[in-house]
DNA sequence: TCTGGGGTCCTAGGACCC
DNA sequence: TCTGGGGTCCTAGGACCC
């Protein structure tokens, strides 16, 4: 099952602000700068208004009575921590996969509660009750089917696709919602005049993959009859930590870039700690005018989480050839790449001065890579890179 | 229209090792 | 003088998602 909550900010805003229901609400940039809208309620969609489109945009297309406003991330996570534990008393399996998105397991739970239509209606009823919002829900034998199950209704939808309905479901959808199908993929598949669902799966695999690669070709082949992941893994963890600013006006100035970076990463750093992790791989990004975007990354001997080797490790990788005097539109700090599985250096060391000690295999497998990569001695000497 | 900020996953070449 | 095969790591870029 697939659960999304509609217009998830603009609706939480409209929630606790009466006067703004029934009005075009738009959250994101300020108007008048150079940023986009993050989210915005059903009214303002009526224009055409989306996510991710330019905010100048979308005070050309929306009449003035609009409310613009600026996101209060705070309060939208803690409404989402109240929904996350209200699905957490429907189904033990929970994988929160963004904000207002999340995936149940609901393997076993028709005895417990009733048809998956039923076990629908339950969980919308949970989200109302505890924070007074609408989601949309789609169930379905997969991720995939589930998902675009939850998109098939929205707002405040149920969508239920037996097994044996998924390609009757499936065939007449555009192409496009297929997952892993942006901008370029559909700009090939357009070449080649395919519409729906159903003339995707017409066209021959090998034919698939000449056009769009031999990964995704192979992914949308098998997507397009409805085969996808059907696991639910509540205990995902995030792999990188980022902080990046777009400046209001293009920054040539070095010294300016450099406390851009020196703050990026003292706000990295400070995630990093308050999470209990630590990373080996340093990421710097800019992006210059206009809009060409690098990165350059830097692997430590040794995982921190300290703002100041984040930040020189960082700045090290500032380009003063190419990049010193040009005009840059946003910098940016990245931290990536945890220690082991756990990330807990305490536990290697004790593992290392007890050899005997009964352990885990997971934890010998994360000692055999540590040696691999650092050296035999290496949990002796303290880690110290093999040459 | 002129493009945020936070992420994930994949590819591909070169280094390096056995 | 010519020259292997496989595996993993590192790095940069790109596509995509919410």
């Amino acid at each position: 099952m697939h659960v999304d909550l509609d217009a998830f900010y603009a609706a939480i805003e409209q929630r606790d602000h009466p006067p703004w229901r029934g009005l075009p609400v738009v959250v994101g940039a300020a108007p008048g700068t150079r940023g986009v809208v993050a989210t915005c309620s059903y009214e303002a969609r009526r224009y055409g208004v989306r996510s991710a489109m330019p905010i100048a945009e979308a005070v050309r297309r929306l009449p003035p009575e609009t409310v613009y406003l600026r996101p209060r991330m705070g309060d939208y996570a803690a409404v989402s921590r109240q929904v996350m534990a209200a699905l957490g008393d429907i189904s033990p399996v929970v994988e929160k996969v963004s904000i207002d998105e999340a995936f149940l397991d609901l393997s076993g739970l028709a005895g417990l509660i009733g048809p998956p239509a039923a076990i629908g209606a339950l969980t919308k009823a949970a989200i109302r009750a505890a924070v007074g919002l609408s989601a949309s829900v789609g169930i379905g034998p997969n991720r995939l089917i589930a998902k675009l199950a939850s998109e098939h209704r929205k707002p405040d939808g149920l969508t239920v696709v037996h097994p044996e309905q998924v390609q009757t479901f499936l065939d007449p959808l555009p192409f496009r919602v297929l997952r892993g199908v942006g901008a370029k993929t559909s700009a090939r598949l357009d070449g080649a005049g395919v519409k729906t669902v159903a003339d995707v799966r017409r066209l021959p695999l090998v034919e698939l993959r000449r056009l769009l690669g031999a990964r995704v070709g192979a992914e949308v082949h098998l997507q397009a009859r409805g085969i996808a992941d059907d696991r639910v893994d509540p205990a995902r963890e995030r792999k990188s930590i980022s902080k990046e600013t777009t400046f209001p006006e293009d920054v040539a100035d070095v010294a300016v870039l450099r406390d851009a970076v020196l703050w990026a990463a003292q706000e990295v750093g400070f995630l990093a700690r308050q999470e209990g992790r630590a990373g080996v791989v340093v990421t710097l990004k800019i992006r210059l005018r206009p809009f060409e975007t690098h990165t350059r990354s830097r692997t430590l001997a040794v995982p921190t989480a300290s703002d100041g080797e984040i930040f020189r490790a960082a700045w090290s990788l500032f380009d003063v050839h190419r990049w010193a005097g040009r005009s840059v539109r946003l910098i940016g700090v990245g931290l990536s790449g945890w220690a082991g599985r756990q990330g807990s250096q305490p536990d290697l060391l004790d593992a290392a001065v007890e050899p005997t000690s009964p352990r885990s295999r997971r934890l010998d497998e994360t000692l055999d890579a540590v040696r691999r990569r650092f050296g035999d001695g290496a949990l002796q000497r303290g880690l110290r890179p093999r040459r």
